[in-house]
DNA sequence: TGCATGACCCCTC
DNA sequence: GGAGGGGCCATGC
């Protein structure tokens, strides 16, 4: 039938309208492909910030399976981002950018404070597992800790790959510990220095002109004048030896090896 | 509700 | 010093 020869027809397509401004972006969730550190990947951001980031790598490129795999978590559909969020490309890069912006809702009290707290590791750092448990304010929740991390849903973004085992061994990473290896050393972590001292039960260094004791990848025990640097097993054992956890670092001041 | 599951930690042997 | 096992705790089913 031709137009405006059906008066229904007509009537129904007066009533058509273009949809509410803001409305797409409350159905659908921005993904956009980027450069990273670990090649191209996929990232999924709202309103509020980064949600999902996912290595193409992982997904054999498939920005189908990215959206399944965002779906399954977040119960909602993407669809092509016109630009990237404000300080998502350079922290890709690796130059953290104070700009960017993380949602993190629909994930636990428990995850949000694990992901906060491992966000505050400098790039070039490390911290135990039990550090991160304790910065989320459930010291003894090291496991679970761990958990969180294995599920980070924004690797890079939240550097996982800097949260490491006590024993000076480097732990397990979402993508491969090779992975994590090649970032830290990216990052120009001394992984064999941190391997050579744990071996020698050496856990935490101090400088005998500050009295200061931190973790040994932390960049003020990085600066001890090697004549003044001493190494403890724990952190009560620097304490005991008269000195006090780095403000920085904030090494457990009654962890015993962690 | 209860049970199984882990990117851990630490003690013991 | 390396392996094994028990403890731990948030989460998912």
């Amino acid at each position: 039938m031709l137009n405006g020869a059906d008066p229904i027809a007509d009537a129904l397509g007066a009533l058509a309208a273009p949809p509410p401004t803001g409305l797409a972006d409350k159905v659908f969730t921005a993904w956009l492909a980027a450069p990273s550190r670990l090649g191209e990947v996929f990232v999924a951001f709202t309103g509020h910030g980064v949600q999902f980031v996912r290595p193409a790598e992982t997904l054999h490129g498939d920005i189908d399976a990215f959206a399944e795999s965002y779906r399954d978590r977040f119960g909602r559909p993407l669809r092509p981002a016109a630009r990237a969020p404000s300080g998502l490309l350079p922290t890709l890069r690796g130059r953290p950018a104070t700009s960017l912006r993380l949602d993190l809702r629909g994930l636990s009290e428990f995850e949000r404070d694990v992901l906060t707290a491992t966000r505050r590791i400098p790039a070039g750092e490390t911290r135990p597992y039990g550090w991160v448990a304790r910065e989320a304010g459930r010291p003894r929740a090291v496991r679970a800790a761990g958990s969180v991390l294995a599920r980070n849903p924004m690797p890079l973004l939240v550097p996982c790959h800097r949260v490491v085992r006590a024993d000076g061994r480097l732990g397990d990473y979402m993508f491969g510990s090779a992975h994590k290896e090649k970032l830290l050393r990216d990052e120009r972590v001394d992984l064999d220095e941190v391997v050579a001292l744990a071996r020698q039960g050496v856990h935490y260094l101090g400088s005998d002109t500050t009295g200061v004791v931190c973790f040994p990848t932390c960049h003020n025990a990085r600066r001890i004048d090697p004549a003044h640097r001493h190494g403890f097993r724990s952190v009560g054992a620097a304490v005991a030896a008269g000195y006090r956890p780095c403000r920085t670092c904030r090494p457990a001041a009654d962890a015993t090896s962690a």
